[in-house]
DNA sequence: CGTATTTGTCTATTGTTCTATACAACCGAA
DNA sequence: TTCGGTTGTATAGAACAATAGACAAATACG
């Protein structure tokens, strides 16, 4: 039975390790960035002084300095030189997952302004991962679709989705003009559509998300990768999104 | 439209991004481990050289053997002077999320040793976040498990869990002579329950979780927040489990 | 106005990370 | 045994991270 035991892994802090693989100043702005998001640091929208939150962490106050402006560069935190350092924004969009999952909708009630905006997308023969996820033969051709979220003008998430071209030809442009999965699918004749299952992990972002999200190096996205299928069962569509970890969680309800 | 756009970021490589908090032999340990895991690399049990995959991440050998060297650390590969470097462990355990989750079942095929360790264990007044997750008044009276879980002699897992002490007084006790969280219930009366909702997230591991989970600095967790209720719908478990990243997917199964 | 508080900038020093080059040790096969 | 291929070790310099101390600049408040 160890004696020290931090509450709950959200309500602590000051615990940074040294001299492995990742910079101090990254450990605190991560912890001080997960501190924001529950609450436990700046809940009146101002930061403590820097000499203060330096000790705490146990570094000097440039290593703090360089958490912050690291988070200052995120639009995380303001900096005003003679009074201090405040919380520009916190909140977490909350994703639900569940049977009727749309991504475009879960989260409007959360966000004054959602885009969603098409990077790019080709026809292209099915990877044997994406062929069992839609029940194609390998190589059969499948349509690609780049896509990329953003919340309040700031990238939330990046998908790659796939759909079965002979099924859906000419689905990139649905999607172009409708601006929506399901808006795209209804012009095929697909009312309705469910989300078959979902797979969870998290890794750190590679470097075309980064680009992509805005994220600076060592940043943690959440993977999701997800199967949807028609009233059918068939499915219709295989997608991989990438969450920025700091800005997201997934919320599945598994109610009866 | 951008004209380079990897396939799926899973079956790509070659990224690292430079003088940005984490150091360039962690990010190409991640990506290794994670190419592993996916397949991409080693599938033959056997990692191609050092010269051949520094120049493929174009960074010199030495930085990319301090990768390695963190990775034969933790397990993952097995080097041999003359020989080669070698994959040790590659899968992934799938842990099912449903209104039947129970995290002792799902992964007993997927593993042939599966234990949980109590850490530690307390009664305490519980914070606003355990008492909303209860149902309970803030103050009220709980009963706090730190557990550890491990497939194979490995950490998986590092869980905290709260429950109503009134209503469940000695319920460490019961789980430490039962080692099951669901046998424990079956003690006061619940021979069955649900999953409620679940918040999955992402974020680095802090120190603790890094001692316990035997993870090195920079390493990611999935943490998963649950609310577990009886027959009647009213809350019994409220706990956080910090997943290793690297070993473990979540599957969210929605089929109706 | 004057003072305390707070963020911003500068210089210097030390330790870690990354690069570069060279060579040793070991394995497997001709 | 010899040789090519591979991992292991050593050394030195360049780039970056962290510490330390001092002071400037802006703000808030009496």
């Amino acid at each position: 039975m160890t004696g020290t035991v931090n509450l709950s892994g959200q309500e602590q802090e000051q615990a940074v390790t040294r001299k492995s693989g990742v910079a101090l100043w990254r450990q605190i702005a991560d912890q001080v960035r997960q501190a924001i998001s529950a609450g436990t640091l700046g809940a009146d929208g101002k930061l403590p002084p820097e000499m203060v939150l330096s000790e705490r962490f146990g570094v000097n106050r440039h290593t703090l300095r360089s958490a912050i402006a690291a988070l200052v560069q995120e639009g995380v935190l303001r900096a005003e030189q003679g009074r201090g350092t405040f919380v520009e924004s916190r909140q977490k969009l909350s994703y639900p997952i569940s049977a009727r999952t749309r991504f475009s909708t879960g989260v409007r009630s959360q966000t004054r302004d959602r885009r969603s905006l098409l990077l790019s997308h080709a026809v292209e023969p099915a990877t044997k991962r994406v062929a069992e996820g839609l029940g194609l033969t390998e190589g059969a051709p499948v349509v690609r679709l780049e896509t990329l979220s953003e919340a309040d003008d700031r990238p939330v998430s990046r998908a790659t989705s796939w759909f079965d071209a002979e099924r859906f030809p000419g689905y990139a442009e649905a999607y172009a003009e409708t601006g929506s999965i399901t808006l795209a699918f209804q012009r095929y004749g697909i009312e309705d559509y469910f989300r078959k299952s979902t797979l969870v992990s998290a890794r750190h972002a590679d470097a075309a998300d980064l680009a992509d999200l805005k994220l600076s190096a060592g940043a943690i996205v959440l993977v999701a990768v997800a199967v949807n299928v028609d009233a059918d069962g068939v499915p219709i569509q295989y997608a991989e999104t990438r969450f920025v970890a700091d800005r997201v969680e997934l919320s599945v309800s598994t109610e009866a």
